[in-house]
RNA sequence: GGGGGUGUAGCUCAGUUGGUUAGAGCGAUCGCCUGUCACGCGAUAGGUCGAGGGUUCGAGUCCCUUCACUCCCGCCA
């Protein structure tokens, strides 16, 4: 109710017949017809459908005027006659008639359409990414992410959560990915870094006593793009907790999850009590880490039948005796399946490097027997065997891949989505989640050859503290556990180390001294020198979230502003030139100049 | 850093084995049209075919170089 309007675009109803209002937006859409125009209006909230006709004075005027001019309307509601009712839009039953309009701001023509589904190339949309967040889709995945940022920030409320805001100029971290670094003025020659996460701040939150934080946390990682990841800046719901174990954490993050999904989704959620698998177990059954559960096809070892005299298939019985193993993938009721279908996948295989992929398809006259390229190297006993180690009945099929440790699960892990795929297995209209659990510690750095971290350095190990046999680094296992949905990656997160002594022998296994420690994570070492609780928690991408939600691919198409792929403002022209003073108060130089 | 894809009118795209003057839809401009809601009809303008080089009688099309965008690998404790 102020001088620009009485009421939105979404608001008027047959009930408002006969009113005086007002009315603002963009115009949408005109239809011209000659002696009769139809101007569609837009705001935020929706669509109205103004007309005017060549008895008003401002009937020239209107028809030249240019789609996407924002204008101000004074009109007078009517009721739509029965067979003019669009039944498109809220407005659609009621229409303006123009009286009187004034142009609020000015539009030149168009470098790209507001009113249109087609899809426009990135370079386009990023430059005038105020047009681009006007059309449709992209405004309405830009609102939902705005009400589950909000609902997510209540609902942590509402389980006792504080939420606090961390610096955002900090020190560089020596571990982890590329840092962002801001020079410092009044400390020459020293660099602040900007956080790739707020980690060892909620640490330090848990250490003064906080017991339970979260934030929505920007975070910044020097790092090249993917549709997935925006380069730079993402945000997180970074939360820890207090005196808590990994079900605790699992607890607050699966009833969030199911909250969030239900209320923003028309999806079925597939777990309402996510699945926990040991990292160990995923990597032999899915080949990854991060497997998608809405895909049911799920891979076996069956090298030891390899090493029987009842297989004679010479090319794999000769990579096994060299170290090599077999697992394979069963697909069901496959017998009927064109030979296509399978020189296809194995044709795929082979373009991703693999050696491809032996098949066949086991059948039953009297006797269980294989059919396919490679089933007459496999006999009856042999079969049998197979099929009570996975399960596989008569008409199913066989798929068989033989490689060595990352390039077996690489390629089972692919071949598991790819055959799928081609089945069509997967119900797009479910989310799938799962915990992986029991991550190891330490994993061996396949181009050193020495012990390294696998994950996060700061996790607890399991078991009892004075139990564990440092001996054997690569069986600790660490409390340590990532959320995955739909085969996408959405945290990783820990029940922290809190113990000083523990961390240095922890990380003198990772060749680092007691020296090295303090020097590189001064800050947490004292301050859990001090009586720190056990903690843990979690960070899951909030982007990847609304990625989920919003039923997209790219991580843009729900980012308001983002950078393109060579991570640059297209809008606001960032990064750019400084000028020789800015650098000189830096007391910086440039080795290189254009 | 490496590999793939794309680049033709303001926008989205077509353009055959290399062959005359490079097309369409939307948009723009102008004209016609009083019930549309992707309104309709007619006309006009708009192109260094990303850039540079080469092969050829002739290149949007073939080759080389390069640039931009994008997808992937590396990277992402």
């Amino acid at each position: 109710m102020n001088k620009y309007r009485t009421h939105n675009c979404d608001q008027l109803r047959k009930e408002n017949n006969g009113e005086n209002i007002i009315l603002s937006g963009w115009i949408n859409k005109k239809r011209d017809h000659g002696n009769l125009l139809f101007i569609d209006l837009r705001d935020n909230y929706g669509v109205t459908q103004c007309v005017i006709d060549k008895a008003n004075s401002n009937f020239v005027k209107l028809e030249k005027i240019q789609l996407e001019t924002v204008i101000k309307v004074e009109g007078k509601v009517i009721k739509r006659s029965n067979d003019s009712i669009n039944k498109e839009i809220n407005t659609g039953e009621i229409e303006v008639i123009i009286k009187n309009f004034y142009v609020l701001g000015k539009c030149k023509e168009l470098p790209l359409p507001v009113f249109s589904n087609q899809e426009y190339a990135e370079e386009i949309r990023l430059k005038y990414r105020f047009l681009d967040l006007r059309r449709k889709k992209i405004h309405e995945n830009i609102i939902l992410r705005s009400k589950v940022i909000s609902f997510i920030r209540n609902e942590m409320n509402k389980l006792g959560f504080l939420e606090f805001q961390t610096p955002i100029l900090t020190s560089s971290s020596p571990e982890g990915a590329r840092d962002f670094l801001v020079p410092s003025r009044l400390n020459p020659g020293k660099f602040y870094a900007l956080p790739q996460a707020p980690q060892q701040f909620k640490q330090l939150v848990m250490v003064s006593g906080f017991d339970k934080y979260f934030q929505i946390a920007p975070c910044f990682r020097d790092e090249d793009a993917r549709a997935d990841r925006s380069p730079g800046e993402f945000y997180q719901l970074d939360m820890e907790m207090s005196f808590v174990e990994q079900e605790d954490v699992f607890k607050v993050v699966e009833k969030l999850f199911v909250n969030t999904f239900k209320k923003f989704s028309k999806k079925k959620l597939l777990f309402s009590e996510f699945p926990r698998i040991s990292y160990k177990e995923a990597m032999l059954k899915y080949g990854s880490d991060k497997p998608d559960l809405r895909n049911p096809l799920i891979i076996s070892d069956i090298t030891e039948i390899f090493f029987s005299e009842d297989v004679s298939f010479e090319i794999f019985k000769k990579l096994v005796n060299s170290g090599s193993k077999v697992r394979c993938i069963v697909t069901k009721n496959t017998k009927d399946k064109p030979r296509s279908f399978f020189d296809n996948i194995d044709k795929w295989a082979k373009e991703q490097g693999a050696s491809g992929l032996a098949y066949f398809t086991i059948e039953k006259e009297n006797e269980v027997s294989a059919r396919g390229p490679v089933g007459k190297f496999f006999s009856k006993k042999a079969l049998e065997e197979i099929m009570s180690k996975t399960g596989a009945e008569v008409g199913d099929s066989i798929f068989m891949a033989c490689a060595k440790n990352n390039d077996l699960e690489k390629i089972t892990s692919l071949s598991r989505e790819k055959i799928a795929k081609d089945l069509d297995l997967i119900d797009e209209n479910t989310f799938a989640f799962c915990w992986i659990v029991d991550y190891p510690m330490f994993e061996i750095d396949e181009q050193t050859n020495k012990i390294k971290f696998s994950h996060n350095p700061f996790s607890m190990p399991q078991g009892e503290v004075d139990k564990i046999d440092f001996e054997k680094p690569l069986e600790i296992l660490a409390y340590q556990y990532d959320i995955v949905c739909n085969g996408i990656e959405l945290s990783s997160g820990a029940i922290r180390n809190h113990i000083p002594e523990l961390m240095y022998k922890l990380f003198n296994i990772a060749g680092y001294s007691k020296n090295d420690v303090e020097q590189k994570f001064s800050g947490m070492i004292n301050a859990l020198s001090y009586g720190a609780p056990p903690h843990g928690g979690i960070a899951p991408g909030i982007d990847r979230i609304i990625m989920l939600l919003a039923n997209e691919k790219n991580i843009r198409e729900v980012t308001m502003f983002p950078m393109n792929q060579n991570a640059q403002d297209l809008l606001m022209n960032a990064p750019s030139e400084v000028s020789e003073n800015q650098l000189k108060e830096l007391n910086l130089s440039l080795k290189t100049k254009k």
